[in-house]
DNA sequence: AGCACGCCGACT
DNA sequence: GTCGGCGTGCTC
């Protein structure tokens, strides 16, 4: 038997599978998607095998046998294999690129090198000895010095030592020592066999006696007993007890939120929605639903009730949501109602978590998973249904390779396993609504709100009128009279800031001057815990000046970031109000998102402050003002979406408010009162804004109308880098039908990173039957000989920014 | 990609 | 003479 094998290089001719035989040892044991080191070249890398076959096109006596197997079941089913086909063609990635995505990243392999020693004796150089401390096996690493690495390689001349690459696998199962202890009988026995004065022992034989014949994790046995851990080895030694590793699942910190109760009744619409994607589960129809349902309709029950019924025709289902260590409230509620079936993969887990989460669906003990984008390649082999929440949001788009949108995944993968896919939104995509028009998709619509209330009352402050009444504030006047109602009446505000527009950055009162990035196009940002400048596209940092480096002034300000500064408004504005600001300096730590929620929602604040991450998913019944302090700062980015992006954060945050019993009420500040996106915000209505964005995209030609690809150039010579953008875009009239747009080469919105100069081209295009078929080429060009002379180049199908 | 091979300049 | 620079070519 040969055995077709990915071999874990990105290289361009790597890309594409080699022939191994498969030694008698191994014969039976290989299957297609398990994981295996091969000899490749001179050294021995990782592989994946994707198929079985009796002949080889190659040269029998040319083929190597597999080397080792690294699993002894497939870790990829037949279905993943496939759809890695798929991915790699379509994202124009490499086919391991497209592999390894699908796996937990601790399941990736490292390479480590090492120093062999093969003769000790011809050791002379005594730095070199010293390094090795007589051990015949260290880390190439060590050897960092040039003095070293010479002697080294004058070794490996010699033959005296040898360097070879060892293939690390980083899948550490969680192991605990667990204890198990002795009948009384014998650990009576013992006891008096131990001398009077080994205090420790006899106290820990007596400990033990208490609880013979159980099991107990070590760790807690010290703690309980009270003695240490030398103690309860020689215990161990001299019979007491017996030690076992056992493998264990890491548990990820829980967190428990007030949950809303399991309605007894749907609405009339959430049930139709229901029946109608139960129909297509029960057909086994691929049908892709949207369910387009205003904010605090229940879009969630309905996910809820599907799930019920696939779960109990003994099939499975993914839930993707955008990023779930942001919506705690919705994995409670997941878990409230499928306990132990559910798995939850999200970025806040550690590696060691997530393959344990990964392990769980792999050995099929969860049916339900609900994560973040990689999630949709949860290797379910009966998948019943597929969900994607918030199905608008950008972060459902990979932005490196293989950059894959979960959405064309889910779909794929429902037409695979003859299952429908439920798309979730209040605010759907341009693209996914229009759909719906076009039939491709099927309109599911929930216009009420679950529990009847009505939509909370939104008011537009126009702030150039605050401005103009000498309002300099961030807080307009009408917004602080509303946030003061609410202390007084102890109910509970949420303000929301846009970060962008208010990023932190340094500039002087005399000059103007802003400090910028050495290294690339772009201000520097000013970070207050540590107080030093930092460029957050390549990672410099400086100290921060005292005096301005154009104009040597002294009047140099720093705006801390939008949500400090927002802070110490609001405490001067209320001194009395208990604040709690949510933003990326206050949860980097793990687990404190939830944290912070938790108290929010136990009442013990007032005023909840932050960014982006909390319009969504918050659900609490205290909360009956919403308050959006700059509604423009998304509104004049320079991206196509920058309208419809603003229209989906305003409706997402205003449905924050009064989702419960008690009334509603949002403000929103803005300086452009009169732009569609926020006037049909207001009104809570998505249609009219649909059909004036899609006039605003038709006239623009931009997506749904057309379709968009964007390819970046980036070079550290400026001329270079247009010298093969004008290439590349030359390639592309050429090949394209003439219907096709190209747009550019233009440098790219920031134009120099990391001290490389970046230009894109964008192409557009309706029906282009030769798309993939020239990227295609255009990538051969760049991964044979341009990327030899230090280009850069990616391609973006359907890029969701456009930088 | 990563590694070996191989072919020419500047050092002990 | 040989050390070491990196151009070239191959990987079942």
């Amino acid at each position: 038997m040969i055995a077709e094998v990915i071999v874990d290089v990105a290289a361009y001719p790597i890309d594409r599978p080699f022939d191994y035989k498969i030694p008698e040892l191994f014969a039976g044991f290989v299957e297609p998607g398990m994981r295996v080191k091969v000899p490749f070249g001179p050294r021995k890398v990782v592989g994946y095998v994707i198929a079985l076959k009796q002949e080889s096109d190659v040269d029998i006596s040319k083929l190597k046998p597999l080397d080792e197997l690294i699993d002894f079941e497939p870790i990829l089913s037949p279905e993943l294999l496939e759809l890695s086909e798929w991915l790699a063609t379509d994202t124009l990635a490499y086919r391991i690129e497209a592999l390894q995505v699908m796996l937990p990243a601790a399941m990736r392999a490292k390479y480590e090198k090492f120093i062999q020693v093969e003769d000790p004796d011809a050791i002379t150089d005594t730095e070199f000895a010293n390094m090795l401390r007589g051990r015949d096996r260290i880390p190439l690493k060590l050897a960092d010095t040039k003095e070293l690495l010479k002697q080294l390689k004058n070794y490996v001349d010699s033959g005296a030592v040898r360097v070879d690459t060892l293939v690390k696998q980083q899948t550490a199962v969680k192991k605990v020592r667990m204890i198990h202890i002795a009948e009384s009988e014998e650990l009576h026995l013992l006891l008096a066999s131990v001398s009077k004065q080994a205090v420790k022992q006899r106290i820990l034989l007596e400990w033990m006696i208490e609880h013979a014949g159980q099991s107990i994790e070590a760790g807690k046995l010290i703690a309980e007993s009270g003695v240490s851990s030398t103690v309860l080895k020689t215990i161990i030694e001299k019979g007491a007890a017996q030690e076992r590793k056992t493998e264990v699942y890491r548990e990820p910190e829980a967190f428990e939120l007030r949950d809303t109760a399991i309605p007894k009744q749907l609405t009339s619409h959430q049930q139709h929605a229901v029946d109608e994607v139960l129909d297509a589960f029960r057909s086994g129809s691929d049908t892709t639903f949207l369910l387009h349902g205003i904010t605090g309709s229940g879009k969630t029950e309905v996910y809820l009730r599907t799930i019920d019924e696939v779960l109990s025709s003994g099939q499975e289902a993914i839930v993707l949501v955008p990023e779930i260590s942001l919506t705690p409230q919705m994995t409670s509620r997941f878990k409230d109602r499928f306990g132990d079936q559910v798995a939850v993969m999200h970025s806040a887990l550690s590696a060691g978590e997530k393959y344990d989460e990964w392990r769980k669906i792999h050995r099929k003990q969860v049916k339900v998973v609900v994560g973040a984008r990689s999630a949709i390649f949860a290797p379910f082999e009966k998948l019943g249904i597929i969900i994607l929440d918030e199905e608008h949001e950008s972060t459902y788009k990979q932005e490196d390779s293989p950059r894959y949108h979960a959405r064309d995944v889910a779909i794929w993968r429902a037409q695979f396993n003859h299952c429908p896919v439920i798309l979730g939104s209040a605010t759907p995509a341009l693209e996914s609504y229009a759909r719906t028009s076009k039939e491709v998709y099927r309109l599911l619509e929930l216009p009420t709100r679950a529990k009847d209330q009505a939509l909370p009352n939104v008011t537009i402050v126009d702030m150039r009128a605050e401005l103009k009444d000498g309002n300099r504030s961030m807080f307009s006047v009408p917004l602080a009279e509303a946030v003061r109602d609410r202390l007084d009446k102890g109910q509970q505000t949420v303000l929301f800031l846009n970060k962008r527009g208010f990023s932190s950055f340094v500039l002087c009162r005399d000059c103007g001057t802003t400090i910028q990035c050495p290294n690339c196009d772009i201000s520097l940002t000013y970070h207050r815990a540590s107080e030093s400048l930092k460029c957050h596209y390549c990672g410099h940092e400086e100290r921060v000046p005292h005096v301005c480096p154009e104009c040597e002034s002294e009047h140099i300000r720093f705006f801390g970031t939008g949500t400090q500064k927002a802070e110490e408004e609001i405490t001067k504005l209320f001194p009395e109000a208990r604040v709690l600001r949510m933003d990326v300096d206050t949860t980097r730590k793990k687990g404190s998102h939830a944290r912070l929620l938790q108290k929010f929602s136990e009442g013990q604040a007032d005023i909840l402050l932050g960014t982006q991450m909390i319009a969504k998913g918050l659900d609490f019944p205290n909360i009956t003002l919403v308050g959006v302090l700059a509604a423009d700062t998304t509104l004049h980015l320079a991206d196509f979406r920058a309208a419809e992006k603003t229209f989906q954060l305003l409706t997402q945050v205003s449905g924050r408010a009064g989702r419960h019993d008690l009334e509603g009420e949002v403000f929103v500040q803005t300086y452009t009162p009169e732009h569609y996106a926020i006037e049909l915000a207001k009104a809570q209505v998505y249609e009219p804004f649909y059909h004036m964005e899609m006039t605003s995209r038709k006239q623009f030609g931009y997506p749904p109308f057309f379709y968009i690809v964007n390819i970046q150039f980036s070079h550290e010579d400026l001329m270079k880098v247009v010298g093969y953008a004008d290439k590349a875009a030359r390639f592309l009239a050429e090949g394209l039908s003439p219907e096709s747009v190209i747009i550019g080469p233009t440098a790219s919105a920031i134009s120099r990173v990391n001290n490389r100069y970046r230009y894109q081209c964008l192409i557009k295009y309706k029906k282009e039957p030769k798309l993939t078929e020239t990227l295609q080429a255009l990538i051969r060009f760049y991964r044979t000989d341009w990327i030899k002379d230090g280009l850069l180049l990616s391609v973006d199908k359907s890029p969701v920014v456009i930088y």
